[in-house]
DNA sequence: TATGAATGAGACTTCATTCAT
DNA sequence: CATGAATGAAGTCTCATTCAT
C-alpha cells in the first residue's frame, strides 16, 4: 500500500461516508486525495473497487474490535465489554467516521453483512447461555440489533447520546 | 393531486426504494409511470421535489400509524399496540417498500426525521411513567430505538424474522 | 428519422469513412453534425449503435445495387451489369464515402459480411451455368472475390483506376 | 534488437493483429510482453514507433518472398510461383497473422503501400509479355488486385479456401 | 396539461506518455 | 537498461433540466 493509495483511500472513505458513495465523484476523491483522478483507477480498476477495498478494511477492523469480546470466558464479561464498544466507536473523528460509512454502506449496497457479527453474535449467546437466560439465542441478536439501532442513531441524529445508551444496557443486563 | 401525479409518485417511490434516490433517473421514473419525462418537472419542480412529496407523505403516514396509540390511555395497551407496529410495516408489498424508502431516505438525507418519532416517544414515555418504570424518559427512547434497530435489520436482512423481535419484546415487557 | 437524427448519420458516414470508427470520437462527430454529444446517444444508443445504424443502411442500399442484377434472365446481361457497378459506387462524393465506409467497416469488425453478397453470387453462378462455364460456383465466386479486390484497391490507392479494372474484366469474359 | 525489443514487437504484432491498432492499449501490449509498460517508450519513442516497426518488418519480409519470383527468368514459372504465395502466407499461425496484419494497417493508414508491390508487379507484367498476352501492364495489375482480394477475403472469411482460390487463378492461366 | 427532442455539465474510465528510482 | 507509479487529456456515456410544439 503506498503512500498516495492511503491518500484515496482516507479521501474516498471521508467523502462517502459525508456525502454517500453514489453521491461523490472520483474527481471530487482525487481532489481531496491530491492526486490525478487516473491513479484511482491505476490501484483500484473501479468506483465500486474503492469501495470494496474500504469494506475490506471495515472488515478487518472489525475482527480487531471483536476480538478481545470473543476470547473473553467469563460472561459477564462478554456483556461488559460489548456494552463498552460504544466508546471504541468514537474514540477519534477518524474511527467515528469509518463506523458512520460502514453502517451508510449497508444502504447503498442493500446488503446485511451480518456475517461481519456472527462471531460476536456467538459470543454472547454463549454468555447467555451461562447465565442461563431462558433464550440465549433470541438475547443475543437482540442485543445486537438493538446496539445496532443505538448506532445508527448515534450516526444519524447529533442529539443522541449514545453513551447514555449502553449506560442503560448495562443497567437493563444488571451490570 | 391528478391521476398522473400519482402514477409519478408511485413508480419514483417504487424505484427510489429499490435502487436508491441517486441511481434512479428521471427518465426510469417517468418509463415506469407511462408518463412523459417533462412531466415530473412541471409537477415536482426538481427531482429533489420528488423526494419532498415523498417525505412529506411518510409523514402524513407515520402520523396515522400513531393516532391510535398516542390517543391510548391504557399504559400496557400502548405497548401492546406499539409492538404491533411490526404487522403493519408489512401488510403488503406497496406498504412494506413504501418504509423501507423512509428508512433508507434517512441515510441520504442524512436526517434523523426524529420529529415524526416525537409523539410516540411521548406516549411510550407517559405508558412507562403510569406503569412506574424507574427512568420513563430512557426506557421510552430505549424502546423506539431498538424498534428502530429490528426495522432497520428487517429491510436488509431477508432472513430476519421481525415478529419473532416483536414477539421478544412483548415478552420482554410482559405481556 | 428526424432531422438531427440524419445529420448525425451523416457527420458518422463521413468521419468512420475518413478517419475509421475507433478513431474518431463521439464529440467529433456531434462538433461535426451541429449537434450536442448527448444526442448521439439518445438516439443511437451507443457509438456501436451509430455503426449499425450505418451498416445497416448499408445492407439497405446494396440490396438496391443488386436488385437490378439478380432479377434479370439473360446470363449475359447479369454480367455486363455486375461489371457495371463500379460506375455506382462513384456517383457522388457522398456515395463514394459511404461504400468506402463499407470496406473499411469490414477490418475493424473482422466480419466478412458475406451474407449481403450472397444474392448476387447465386445469380452469376446461375449466369455461368447458362453460358456452360465448367465450374460455374467457383467462376462466380472468384469474379466477386476479383471485384472486392479492385475495389479495395480503389479506395485505398487514388491514383487506380476502377473503369479501366472493368473494362478488363469484361473483355475477359467476352463483352 | 534486443531479446525484449523482440518480444515487444511480438506481441504487438500480435495484438495489432487480433484486435486492431487503436484498440490495444501499450500496457496490453507491455503485460503479453512480459515487460514494463515504460520499456516500449524507451525502445520504441512511441505507440506510433511500434507500428512503424512492423510494417517496415512486413515490406523486409515482402521483399524475401517476392525476391525468389523476381529473379525467375522463365515466364510460367513467374506465374507457377506467385500463384503458390498463397501457401507461404498461411505457414505457421505467425505468419497468418503477421500478414493478415500487414493487410488490416493498410485501412488504418489509408496507404495502398503499393510500392511493397511494384517488383513483383514488374515481373509480371515481363512474364505476360513473354507470353505474348495482348497487355501484360493491366493483366499484371488485375492479377495482383485480384490475389490481394483472394487474400483479403482469406483473412476476414473464416469458411474460405485460399488454396482452392490459387488452383483457380492457376487453371485460368493454364498452369 | 403533456410530450419528448435537445442540451450541457459532469460522471466514470482509458490510455499514451513521463519520470523518479 | 528497466520498472511501474503517476499524470492529464480525451473518450464514452448518463442525466437533470429546458423548451418548442
Amino acid at each position: 500500500m503506498t503512500e498516495k493509495q492511503e491518500k484515496i483511500l482516507n479521501a474516498a472513505l471521508e467523502l462517502f461516508a459525508e456525502e454517500g458513495f453514489r453521491n461523490t465523484s472520483t474527481s471530487k476523491v482525487a481532489k481531496r486525495a491530491g492526486v490525478s483522478e487516473g491513479l484511482i483507477f491505476r490501484h483500484f480498476e473501479n468506483k465500486d473497487g474503492l469501495l470494496e477495498a474500504i469494506v475490506r478494511e471495515g472488515e478487518e477492523r472489525a475482527k480487531h474490535l471483536f476480538a478481545d469480546i470473543v476470547l473473553e470466558t467469563d460472561p459477564k464479561e462478554v456483556l461488559r465489554k460489548t456494552f463498552n464498544m460504544g466508546e471504541k466507536l468514537n474514540k477519534s473523528p477518524e474511527t467515528a467516521n469509518f463506523w458512520k460509512l460502514q453502517y451508510k454502506i449497508k444502504w447503498e449496497l442493500e446488503d446485511y453483512m451480518g456475517h461481519k457479527l456472527e462471531p460476536l453474535e456467538r459470543a454472547l449467546e454463549s454468555a447467555f447461555s451461562k447465565l442461563n437466560y431462558p433464550n440465549p439465542e433470541l438475547e443475543a441478536r437482540f442485543v445486537l440489533t438493538t446496539m445496532d439501532g443505538f448506532a445508527t442513531r448515534f450516526y444519524l441524529d447529533k442529539g443522541f447520546d449514545l453513551e447514555s445508551g449502553m449506560e442503560f444496557l448495562r443497567s437493563k443486563y444488571g451490570l
